[in-house]
DNA sequence: ATCGTCAAGTTCCATACGGAACAAAATCCG
DNA sequence: CGGATTTTGTTCCGTATGGAACTTGACGAT
């Protein structure tokens, strides 16, 4: 069975082809960009990968901070005393990794931890100096990457890719929990 | 030193907060989409988490692909007669990682590999009838997934985002390579 | 030609990863 | 109250991962 595109699923992907061209960018990279039902996942991956890469090799070099830690670090800068859990569901890492990487950065002195009083089983983690230090000299190559990675965009689309994302991410609660996979078993 | 925030990068990382609101989302994602310096990198690889879980998660179940296998095989999909390098580099896996991953795929009969008779070194792989079938079967699931992830967006929107994140990927060949990490080196 | 350099893939190996089972505490409910 | 259930975090363990070294072939310069 195959499958039906209609035309305007065929404009969405092709979106801003005639615009953007395609000078210098690799070949198998513009068939995944203009000829890829799949367009949105690409792009996004796509466009992860060229922010994460540099960035957590650079952080595990210069800090020796793996990703999982740093991004309970950054987490606890956004936002101090969070629990693990907290981090875990935000994060999208399982919460055995996340609770490797904590124990690594108590040990590193980077995190605080205590427990809470109110729920014993929990813990509340708090940033330490040495990780606000860190978190500090950090943010600065990291909003460094996302300017460049922005560059090309004008003030007024770079506000509305913003409120694009923010409002898929907001949405994001709402979808089905791919039930497509579920019907099908037994 | 700290960090001076202009403005317009407040308005920006703000970006839709008030016609979105917030109902429904995690605390601390709520944190992280509007109190966040990188607003980019989380929105992006939040999107791209909750694309990529549950559909490779459906993947290695139904299929027995892990995910470095499958991004081959779609590859493939999207064009046959690629390069094991080509695939690497357009996907960010490092080449080792899918040699094994294409070895795999030979074995069970889903791609096919022939030695490049203008270059001995490589390989060309072409996608079995195999192969084309189960592209074709996650295809559906896949689009689906995507549709899912952009209801919350009218057509306009749909389009807007699609041209948007085009247009980013298109421009990062001319990104540097992130210097700040080089030039602080001794 | 021939050497040096580069590129394609593979292999090796230490390590990180994540699923599953687990202990302990909280919560629910009859 | 007291047993079932859920939640928090840790531990165990097999496996995937990716850096580095390696092999082989292409290519460039002299």
């Amino acid at each position: 069975m195959q499958l039906e595109i209609s035309s305007f699923d065929a404009l969405l992907r092709q979106g801003g082809k005639a615009a953007a061209g395609s000078h210098g960018v690799d070949d198998l990279v513009s068939v995944k960009l203009w000829q890829n039902p799949c367009w949105l996942s690409f792009r996004i991956n796509f466009l992860a990968l060229l922010f994460n890469e540099p960035i957590y090799r650079w952080i595990e070099k210069e800090y020796g901070l793996a990703r999982p830690e740093f991004v309970v670090l950054y987490s606890l800068g956004l936002s101090d005393g969070l629990t693990a859990s907290a981090i875990s569901s935000s994060s999208g890492f399982p919460k055995n990794t996340m609770s490797r990487a904590i124990q690594k950065l108590v040990d590193k002195n980077i995190i605080r931890r205590e427990v809470d009083a109110a729920d014993l089983r929990s813990f509340v983690l708090y940033i330490t100096d040495e990780g606000k230090r860190i978190v500090d000299e950090t943010m600065q190559p990291m909003v460094e990457r996302e300017k460049v990675m922005l560059s090309g965009l004008t003030p007024a689309e770079k506000l509305m890719l913003s409120e694009l994302l923010a409002k898929v991410v907001v949405d994001s609660p709402n979808w089905p929990p791919m039930i497509n996979i579920e019907e099908n078993e037994q």
